[in-house]
DNA sequence: GTCATTTATCATGC
DNA sequence: GCATGATAAATGAC
């Protein structure tokens, strides 16, 4: 379903920068959002419900499987986390004040 | 009664509704009036929600887009910003 | 690590 | 058909 350009093919696969060696002076580009498929979501929201921090080893797992960097599977957790937060935000403002409870 | 309530609040979360017109006009005052540096601090932004009746994470929202948008398309903006620019304008001098 | 943000994308309003 | 608000990747400050 998903035709990942990040982490494709060669193992090494920079993130930044796909310009060839032609420009000295890099002039870093942001990489593109990518939106994730709907397999890498769900392995990722699984690991995330067993545990909120992952570690090196699951990360790398992690990242193999679902041909994803390793920067990517952790920034994955850290929005993550920050979502987790805003939603428990709303969810307290919606149910407080709320005189059908 | 909890599932119903639930259930709301669920896809309460996505759906869009547009800001009334008086909360968007408060805030187009702000951005406009803040455009070297619109980045309303934290205090700001509650005060903001307030008046406009809106979330802190609504208003976060709205500079947000409000801010790429407008760099994205400057022209496209041109005449609104000559609106509130006239609109402090007079507010300045009274 | 958190967290405000940038940017693109999504979903809806009209 | 775009305008608009919310969300999802990605960066950077601290």
């Amino acid at each position: 379903e998903n035709t990942n350009p990040s982490s494709s093919g060669s193992s090494h696969s920079a993130a930044k920068e796909p310009a060839k060696g032609a420009a000295p002076n890099a002039p870093r580009t942001r990489k593109k959002r990518c939106p994730y498929s709907k397999f890498q979501i769900r392995e990722l929201e699984r690991e995330f419900f067993f545990n909120v921090y992952i570690n090196k080893e699951k990360r790398l797992q992690l990242s193999r499987m679902l041909n994803l960097t390793d920067r990517q599977v952790k920034i994955w957790f850290q929005n993550r986390r920050m979502k987790e937060k805003k939603l428990s935000r709303d969810r307290l403002q919606y149910f407080s004040g709320n005189p059908l409870l | 009664a909890v599932m119903i309530l639930r259930s709301r609040f669920l896809d309460a979360r996505r759906k869009r509704r547009n800001f009334n017109k008086q909360a968007t006009e408060i805030l187009n005052e702000y951005f406009y009036s803040h455009l070297s540096n619109p980045y309303p601090s934290e205090e700001a932004k509650e005060e903001l929600a307030k008046k406009c009746g809106i979330t802190v994470s609504q208003v976060s929202n709205w500079f947000g887009n409000k801010r790429i948008r407008y760099k994205k398309n400057i022209g496209k903006f041109q005449e609104e910003a000559n609106i509130y620019a006239a609109k402090t304008a007079v507010t300045a001098t009274n």
